[in-house]
DNA sequence: ATTTTACCCTACTTAATTAATAGGGTATGC
DNA sequence: GCATACCCTATTAATTAAGTAGGGTAAAAT
């Protein structure tokens, strides 16, 4: 299951991306119009923030706002900053992997290989979509 | 990410589908050969007798053993006795739809429509593999 | 008939994660 | 210098995952 975090991670960043201009949005304007609690998207924008996606500014008239052109924002750096791995078992993940405790041999498990087509047509949605994509809803 | 109760399952079912006859395997064999502890397992294949995939005989001699052919068995309904919905958000699922509280327009939300790609692909994958398919392996 | 085998079932527990909430601190602009 | 709006840490309630404990029951072997 996708975590509300992330949920509202992309809904924030859509919502910045359809901006005409590329003045700071507040915190408080995104939390009301996505219906996200606010100390909640708080903490989602400061990560994404920590990670090179947004850049903010304090005081009055400040906020958040993206860095890159939407078109150049891929999902699958947002998921991997605000899900984790993309792969459903941490055996078949490119960036987190680790070995399974109870599997002897990767290439002989059954759950491995399906997880890996898995990952592998996920992976290509997410390298195929950027937040411009997104935004065409 | 995959629970090991679906993880756990899935190996139990391919290895009984690699038995040669159809003869019952006890819970303790396979437990042994899979490193999965004993009790977790014994849930797990209650889980899918419950459901119609798999048979059991009790007393001496007893055990497990699949009703069907692993060829017509589909991981689809495997995952979703075990894991349950596919999609990563309620409001993409077939078999396991809910509304999202937060969101007015589901035709207009970013998250719904990426999340309705990733099921289509995903759902893919699991309609055309069998469990005579992951025993290839 | 009795014993052994092996599944059947319920309840409990521990740890981790999620989704917040609380409560200040700090930089910026007017 | 004061209001604004981001910055940061800590805490918490609820849920789920992953087992663990302990006994019950049906079937087969003796």
């Amino acid at each position: 299951m996708l975590s509300k975090k992330t949920k509202y991670g992309i809904k924030a960043l859509t919502y910045l991306a359809k901006q005409e201009n590329k003045t700071p949005v507040q915190i408080a304007t995104i939390s009301k119009s996505e219906n996200i609690s606010l100390k909640f998207l708080e903490s989602i924008l400061l990560t994404l923030r920590k990670n090179g996606v947004l850049g903010s500014k304090k005081g009055k008239g400040g906020g958040y706002y993206l860095l890159k052109d939407p078109s150049e924002i891929q999902m699958t750096s947002i998921m991997r900053i605000l899900e984790g791995p993309i792969s459903m078992v941490p055996c078949v993940s490119l960036n987190f992997y680790e070995k399974c405790d109870d599997c002897p041999d990767e290439n002989a498990c059954a759950v491995h290989n399906l997880m890996l087509e898995v990952r592998d047509s996920t992976l290509q949605i997410f390298r195929n979509t950027s937040l411009a994509d997104l935004c065409k809803c």
